[in-house]
DNA sequence: TATGAATGAGCGTTCATTCAT
DNA sequence: GATGAATGAACGCTCATTCAT
């Protein structure tokens, strides 16, 4: 299928964007990338800030969307919790430039724009602390730390973007699962190969992406 | 102590490479920093792109050499895990910027400048790979994906220099505790809440940095 | 009464261009001014230079054939240089922003219509020059200076067209029996408040504008 | 006697933006009337802007102290009038560029920066409307519509900017008187060839100018 | 050692204009 | 008649870097 002009400069940018950060993107290289002039590029686009948070914030609102079905969707923590892993280490591996984006360039926002994208992450961050704390009380975990393993859990995930590719050994099913697996144990909760919950959050990627 | 105006140089570098981006930091921004004009910058560094790999040179320099230490100090490969994670986690924590630096800003280093650091880092992985490796044949540790699980410790730990505070509520040394005791549970290893090495590694920080 | 687009266009411009100067009017907001696309535009205009012309060779001819009937229709020195003042002063009163962009957009032409509208300027300014003379050879006016003092008359004049406002205390018969009166002054003639001449430079305009 | 840099920079400007416009000048032209590269500008200079109200400003401050002089320097309103008429005839003689950008480009401004050279100018303007003021309470003058009178006054003396040239036959001095002489037959008073207080102006051009 | 002065190249953005639909 | 789409050129301004002093 072809591609319109908007989504190519959005492409552009996106993997531009991803490769060489916001500040180490031209608008001749964004629009070189895009196969257009760069006069031509305000036509789809507002400024090249404008671009970065209209990138950053579908993606986001992408993946929150994602994580909430991805958390009713499932039945107890063990399993929310393997379904937000598996969501958010499908998204990253599904879409690595946006993800990257959306990781690296907030300190390239304006202030305004930033809080917005903070207060986004925010909110998904705290679907991952709300389902670590359920487990927690039902003695489904058992981790000392609680925010600081969130943390480690989501960084973890997120590092996915900065390698996986689609071209290596393994498909996107047993990296899903893997993560899932690493994120139980991590939680102190027993494991097995390809927990409940995967299952789920591979059809709101199927879905959404 | 005063510092001289090559290190006043040097940190004011990293912060605002960390803050902003090697491209989102003007040499008048580091000048300013500094203290000095722009143009004598250019008394304590060759390019703005030296000073990068500089930067990032260092930094690599001194975690490959305390991960060297961290390994031949510890028994075996439980321990060597712990102290790897141990060290590596309290280099994060410890120059946050730094760090930072080394692993945003890569893509802005000229392709020989970059190959030379990704040696560097390449280096610095295969203790980890070497780590994991004995483990699994020795039955220390039980877990698929090997390389995968590689990756995941490594952005787990890493993932530390973008939130870690020395103002927050953990200090160092049950951080270093806490994410040896998570990435044991990661490779299928009984744990405790501050596995043997720890302490290796927390020597080996103590007399580098 | 409704305009049709190309009037629109064409008060649009005298608006924008006496308002913010030729150089500072794009054609972006010549078009938004009126009502249309910047693309539209062009159906009712050549280049923003030829509109430019056309306002401003419209304006004088139309003073030029104003000025001649003025002239013509008064007795001697002393009414035809009250009906001259009368008519610029009542022109450049009810028309200030097309008069302002005669005056102030000159530089903003090309060589070739600079040329024409300078001509036509020289043309125009060239019955005051005869006036003038006329009366100092007739006795009617006693002044030095005679080409000085036409152009402190004239400059006095167009100056009407920087500040009057209908809106004022002052309605424009006053305002042009004052300035015939003031002239009449300067050129060392008796004067009273309302000189003969005025009226006749008040038919022409009510013919002509 | 050699300029520096910056006065070149001045004086470029003052003649561009007279010239052309302000917004009819690029900052490329200036730098090559300046003799400069348009990088090297900004060693000398804020924004373009700030350059315009730096001449603007200094043209204001000098006329405004030129007037107080001259008015303090003359004895009654009949002097006093002569006395700012022909420093403000002098004055726009000898510096025909700055005035005309201080008339013509008070559009180009931002707000506040317009708002600041607008209340200069009514300050001057002041000064006139108080001569006149006193010189009608006196008797001195006899004339109706003062306000208009002045802003006729102004005008025509004003005008002299965009005509006069050095190389014509008048020299500066019998221009100020002429200029004298035709105001106050406007303003309905007996005149002489050289009126009183011309002198007066001449003495503080000499000091300021 | 320190820095004002200088600049070619490039920045993000807007310009006036054209043209296919 | 009307306009989205398109663009080469230019806009005001900042970049990293050099060099004479």
């Amino acid at each position: 299928m072809a591609l319109n002009t908007e989504q190519r400069v959005r492409r552009a940018a996106v993997r531009l964007f991803a490769e060489k950060g916001f500040h180490g993107t031209g608008i001749r290289d964004l629009a070189q990338a895009a196969g257009i002039s760069s006069a031509s590029l305000y036509h789809y686009m507002g400024t090249k800030e404008d671009l970065l948070v209209t990138i950053m914030r579908e993606c986001l609102d992408r993946l929150l969307l994602g994580a909430r079905r991805a958390v009713e969707g499932a039945a107890d923590p063990r399993e929310r919790l393997a379904s937000l892993v598996a969501l958010h280490v499908l998204a990253h591996a599904r879409q690595p430039a946006e993800t990257r984006v959306v990781d690296n360039e907030v300190p390239a926002l304006s202030a305004a724009a930033r809080r917005r994208v903070v207060a986004l992450r925010d909110e998904y961050e705290q679907l991952w602390t709300d389902v670590i704390g359920e487990g927690l009380r039902h003695r489904a975990f058992a981790v000392a730390e609680p925010a600081v393993t969130r943390l480690a859990l989501l960084e973890m995930c997120s590092g996915v973007a900065r390698w996986y590719s689609p071209r290596g050994p393994l498909d996107l099913d047993r990296l899903a699962s893997h993560y899932a697996c690493l994120a139980l144990r991590m939680l102190g909760s027993a494991d097995d190969d390809c927990p409940a919950g995967v299952e789920t959050a591979r059809k709101v990627v199927a879905d959404l992406w």
